[in-house]
DNA sequence: TATTATTATCGTAATATTGCGATATTACGA
DNA sequence: TCGTAATATCGCAATATTACGATAATAATA
């Protein structure tokens, strides 16, 4: 019984868990740091800065990107990425909106 | 190797992803939410609201009052929980400030 | 052409997380 | 006093997540 059960929640409910699980790890908060101080910045810089392997910071980029929140290009053998700003700032407005629903809600 | 090299991130990179991980699950976005709505409940409103077992909605109830999301008193034996909203406010300046931050950075 | 660099993906092992039944403890009502 | 209700915790099985070595494919350079 390791699955969650999303089934039960309503859409929005499990956008705002979806959206909270991108940042719920310190390697892809990093990530996410580092590649808005650069102009563009490539994996191998990332294994740099970071520390931790190839492999596993190209496995976090891909749980950011699969997110919507990077943009790419190959310039040649190089993926240079920066990130997606009004993906970015969709994600900012919806969690927002759920936290500032929920304080108002209370007494 | 299934544990976070939490050891070589900074401390306030580790504080957005574990603010993060509050909310990563859907369960807890929902109890969240249903607390707000109320004057106060108890576990068992809970399990009936959101349909999962008592032991599992106690569990993410841990998680969620570990993170000091949780006010709770006794009445008897039932347990009656409402929101910490200052905790609550806290978690979204944060978050804010990071999601803020990171997209100032950006050309 | 050979070598090096870059990166996504695969496979694996270790650990964390999820869901739930069982249970012990406490409170309450008949 | 007994039966019921409420809840945290334990133990367990299943699944997800984390980290990394190995590798294949591609690009660039000597």
């Amino acid at each position: 019984m390791g699955v969650t059960k999303r089934f039960i929640y309503t859409n929005s409910i499990n956008e705002i868990a979806n959206i909270a699980k991108v940042f719920a790890h310190p390697a892809r908060v990093s990530i996410l740091k580092y590649i808005s101080e650069q102009e563009g910045c490539i994996c191998n810089d990332l294994v740099n800065e970071i520390g931790l392997s190839q492999a596993t910071i190209s496995q976090h980029l891909s749980v950011i990107g699969n997110a919507g929140l990077l943009k790419g290009r190959f310039e040649g053998k190089k993926k240079c990425y920066c990130l997606n700003i009004e993906r970015f700032e969709e994600f900012q407005t919806l969690l927002n909106s759920f936290f500032t629903n929920t304080t108002a809600n209370c007494c």
